[in-house]
DNA sequence: GAGATATGAATGAACG
DNA sequence: CGTTCATTCATATCTC
């Protein structure tokens, strides 16, 4: 977390010999960068070491330029607005009354973020954004360095989340954990608090919370404690 | 670190005007702020000591309140990311290595990395963050203390930083000095380490810099000494 | 095509 | 001092 802004400003450089330039804006990610880059942060991996940016970048580099410094700007908002969120989530289920439709459904167009009404869904942040407009995203394309394999189709998303096989092989251990842990309810990535969750304020009383061996989950007084990476199935508890 | 912070800081006590504002929560510099704290860094004092911030504060006053913390959070923010970009600008060009051409030059539809093309504009860090919204900062007002005359216009912006001029009038030595000194190519400020500057990998082999006495700059195989306040030119060896 | 939302970038404040 | 957090600004994108 050294170097980071320079590169640009479109803020600076109030001089009037810019030549026409067209307005060189932001940098804009391509659905599969931001793809390898959910991939990475809900591996656990939330704040990437300087190295590891580096790296980070030179991969997203094959789908289109991208500097250092992006990528450091993508990791730091995407910890602060997930915290952020998780807040929240807290914060909204603390206070009772004049809740609303708590989760501001992103209802992105397509996408699997649309799975908000199912209380199976209620996540604080589903992962993937919706491969919005490269339908069925062409990672065929610039895949020659082997690094990533994705299953392909939009479908497949779930399935990239869950093995550890994105890109980054090697680093063993994945720096930085953060007070966010992402798990997989009833297929759905799924942020949630480090701590115990507590469920039944999310669900109601009328849900369980099957892991995916087969046990229901145990829950003290607080709630639910899960695990980083499981899968979990919640299920109505009077079916 | 010590016993800054509480002091004036426009947080808990009182900051004078707040009214007919959105409350905000945070110190927001004015343009004409800006522009001193500017001049004052630029001008080689990066690390002024206490009295000096608590006269920087009262200068600042003249146009919008502010706490000594905020002065000495902005010197020290100004300094971190000063010294981080330069840091950055070093690295990457002595990376060099397996990727790319350095420079590069991202040139997306969109997309970062500007002022890289032009080789006047590969600064450091341009000093100015240009006048934005308010044109022509209205600098008549509560000028009065006579400390501060601009030439008033935008284009004025490089005079300032010129001249030593900038209110500070007495205080004879400029504390601390950092690594980091400010020169002026072809009228832009910049910023460059304190050591020998490579300029070939900066800017390649087909620039001269002239010293605005008219002579070429040495260079020994480090690269070229540039002296702090000075101006030079870059000009194109073959023209 | 105006308004709402999502998100890249910048920066004041603070921590260790 | 380097790093991180929180907030804000600016703009790309989506929606109706």
């Amino acid at each position: 977390m050294e170097d980071h802004e320079a590169e640009t400003g479109p803020r600076g450089s109030g001089d009037g010999d810019q030549r026409a330039e067209p307005v060189r804006s932001r940098w804009t990610p391509k659905p599969e960068q931001i793809l390898i880059l959910e991939s990475i942060f809900n591996s656990g991996m939330v704040n990437p070491p300087k190295d590891e940016t580096v790296r980070i970048r030179k991969l997203l580099e094959k789908f289109g330029s991208v500097g250092d410094a992006n990528v450091f700007y993508w990791f730091q908002n995407r910890r602060s607005r997930s915290r952020r969120r998780q807040r929240q989530i807290q914060a909204s289920l603390g206070a009772a009354g004049d809740v609303q439709p708590q989760p501001r459904a992103i209802h992105n167009g397509n996408s699997i973020a649309g799975a908000y009404y199912n209380p199976a869904a209620l996540c604080s942040y589903p992962i993937s954004n919706g491969p919005g407009s490269s339908s069925s995203i062409g990672l065929d394309s610039a895949n020659a360095g082997g690094m990533f394999s994705f299953p392909g189709q939009q479908g497949g998303l779930q399935e990239l989340q869950h093995g550890s096989g994105f890109g980054l092989q090697d680093s063993p251990n994945l720096h930085y954990q953060s007070g966010v842990i992402t798990v997989f309810i009833n297929g759905v990535a799924t942020e949630v608090g480090r701590g115990p969750v507590d469920m039944k304020a999310m669900f109601g009383e009328d849900y369980l919370l099957i892991h995916s061996s087969g046990v229901a989950v145990e829950a003290n007084e607080h709630g639910f404690l899960l695990q980083h990476g499981e899968s979990y199935f919640l299920v109505p508890r009077h079916s």
